[in-house]
RNA sequence: GCGUCUGUAGCUCAGCUGGAUAGAGCAACGGACUUCUAAUCCGUAGGCCGCAGGUUCGAAUCCUGCCAGACGCGCCA
């Protein structure tokens, strides 16, 4: 069981419970385990179904929960234990609750939730890794805003977070991009159109291709070129790489994303070779049709491509050669791959090659697939330029926000950064808030909904207790003593019960690696909060209550911006 | 053909390490702004949880089969 320095009710009741069964070998571990949350607030706060304990202790569950009720005294952390059928029900009492909580809050601040489990460990986030030469569109936002994620859970967490983008940098794309250049570009056109010039010639050398098969082969003879460090070629790769940067960057700017690493795939050039070597000496290595593979079939996968038959590295090579590169760097306790579901195999392959390779870290390596990303139902293709950009969504959401502000609020001031705020947050919001896994057609309609579910919803709600908060002038430090009993209206006790959640909800986001279970907590809390706003005034005469309103307000305040912040989007004080 | 993932309200999704009466948002309809920001809140309506078996005291959740969709399966990444 892990203590925590958190109120923790299901340990309480495990330990309880326990110390009650002791002499029936009941585990205070699976006790744990077994406490769930009521579907329906009458049945209690906490529930210990007694089900799997009749099997051990021989005896029909609902004697056991009546027998349970009558050993148990609640006091102090609960005003009742009540037996229900086969299910003894736990009912919180309310003033240690708010007490605790908020009291944690106060004097813990942004930190709430926090842990220290990671003890400065290095964790390893290979994310966004756009494509050089490619736009960075809707369909890189995904690994960009998940990897940005898990990177801020885990830091809180206690890990030191390496983040790296594993730019696509090398490849035969670059000889393809060449031909066009050479073919039907310029270097004034280029210097003017920028990545979108480039993406002009990119489908355009595809469209040509199609008439002509030739155009691949001289584009493979580009690549050799740039590979065999001819000056022309390699000149005109760097000069591709750097006009893409710029442009990423400013994508990243927008995000407030940033990297620890830009070491893409040409960084590992000059590390393959030794893979390849090592490979050979650990005899994994075998020749089938001319090209040099590791056999998988025992373990029911497709062979690994190491070499093709004309000896040069395929991208299982180069992870290969990264993973070895990144653990020495930065002896890892875990790298998280975030890369789109249809790489899995690809993934599972040679993660297994680096077990063979005799590597136990193997198993620390682990991919983080997402779903993927489709236009109207087709799939988005950057050849066909049916892409959507993400620059062109961001501004899209930014200027939306913008008109609403104008509209509803229109005596803001720094309408302009609020509305980069709040335009940007609806976007990484939208990709944060469902599971992973799950294909998204992407619509602009809902990429720049505000209402609802959404990240402009939660921005709203910590406003809206930023504006209480400043109409009465409280900070914390003005006043951290309140009085508990006095949030005693449904409404208020259901707000408490949510911020008790948090520090549960971040652990099982970063167990999961699963950033929308903080993203749908939020939407909770902050939908408890607005219930609260509406049945509860908080600036009253009454000073007391009002002290105690406002400490709860302060806490929603700093849990819905904390929990912001784990998923990369910032909350405005007014909006 | 083989493999992986997905299938829950009209739409988008929670719930899936088995537990009590399957929950939200959007859209629809009805209500709440002289009161701390209505980007809000409250209410109504909406369900063979893809289908069929099985395991279990108990299945949306686990197992098997089938159906539908997405993705992957050696020289792209």
């Amino acid at each position: 069981m892990q203590k925590n320095s958190y109120l923790d009710y299901k340990e309480i009741i495990a330990e309880t419970v326990g110390t009650v069964l002791a002499e029936s070998g009941v585990e205070k571990e699976a006790l744990y385990a077994l406490i769930e949350y009521p579907p329906d607030e009458k049945l209690g706060d906490l529930a210990l179904p007694c089900f799997q304990l009749s099997k051990v202790l021989r005896k029909a569950p609902n004697l056991i929960a009546e027998e349970l009720e009558n050993k148990i005294d609640p006091a102090p952390y609960f005003e009742a234990v009540k037996a229900t059928g086969p299910y003894l029900n736990f009912y919180v009492a309310p003033v240690p609750l708010v007490k605790d909580v908020l009291a944690k809050i106060i004097t813990s601040g942004s930190k709430y939730g926090a842990r220290s489990v990671g003890g400065g460990q290095n964790i390893v986030i290979d994310f966004s890794a756009p494509n050089i030469a490619k736009p960075f569109h809707v369909g890189h936002l995904c690994s960009t805003v998940i990897g940005n994620a898990l990177y801020k859970i885990f830091e809180f967490l206690g890990y030191n977070c390496v983040g790296i983008n594993h730019l696509g940098d090398w490849g035969t794309q670059f000889g393809k991009l060449i031909t066009a250049y050479k073919k039907w570009g310029s270097a004034e056109a280029v210097e003017k159109g920028l990545i979108k010039e480039l993406m002009r010639l990119y489908v355009k050398f595809h469209t040509e291709a199609e008439q002509d098969p030739a155009l691949e082969d001289e584009a493979r003879a580009w690549f050799r070129k740039i590979e065999n460090g001819d000056e022309e070629a390699l000149s005109l790769w760097r000069w591709f790489k750097e006009i893409s940067l710029e442009e990423f960057q400013r994508v990243y700017d927008i995000l407030e994303i940033s990297f620890d690493s830009m070491a893409g795939e040409s960084f590992y050039n000059d590390k393959i070779d030794a893979v390849v070597n090592e490979l050979k000496e650990k005899e994994l290595l075998v020749e089938s049709d001319g090209a040099a593979i590791v056999n998988l079939d025992e373990y029911g996968m497709p062979p690994c491509l190491i070499l093709k038959k004309d000896g040069s590295t395929l991208y299982a090579t180069r992870d290969i050669a990264a993973a070895l590169y990144r653990k020495k760097t930065y002896q890892f306790v875990k790298a998280l791959y975030v890369t789109g579901a249809a790489q899995s195999l690809h993934f599972k392959q040679w993660f297994k090659v680096v077990e063979l390779m005799g590597y136990d870290w193997a198993k620390e390596l682990v991919h983080i697939p997402f779903g993927l990303v489709s236009l109207k139902g087709e799939k988005l293709s950057t050849r066909k330029g049916r892409v959507v950009l993400l620059e062109d969504l961001l501004k899209t959401a930014i200027e939306k926000t913008l008109a609403i502000i104008n509209e509803k609020n229109p005596s803001l001031l720094q309408k302009e950064e609020v509305a980069q705020t709040v335009g940007v947050g609806a976007v990484v919001f939208g990709a944060l808030s469902v599971n992973r896994i799950k294909d998204v057609t992407f619509s602009w309609e809902e990429a720049l909904s505000f209402e609802g579910e959404t990240g402009p919803y939660l921005q709203y709600t910590h406003a809206r207790a930023c504006s209480i908060l400043r109409k009465a002038g409280y900070s914390p430090d003005a006043g951290v003593t309140f009085a508990p009993e006095r949030l005693n209206e449904p409404a208020a006790l259901k707000v408490v019960k949510a911020l008790y959640l948090f520090p549960e909800k971040v652990l099982s986001a970063a167990n999961e690696f699963e950033p929308s279970i903080i993203s749908r907590y939020l939407i909770e809390l902050a939908h408890t909060f607005n219930g609260f706003y509406h049945e509860c005034q908080v600036l009253v005469d009454d000073q007391d209550l009002q002290q105690a309103r406002l400490v709860l307000v302060w806490a929603v305040k700093t849990i819905l911006a904390t929990g912001l912040g784990l998923l990369g989007i910032k909350a405005p004080e007014q909006m």
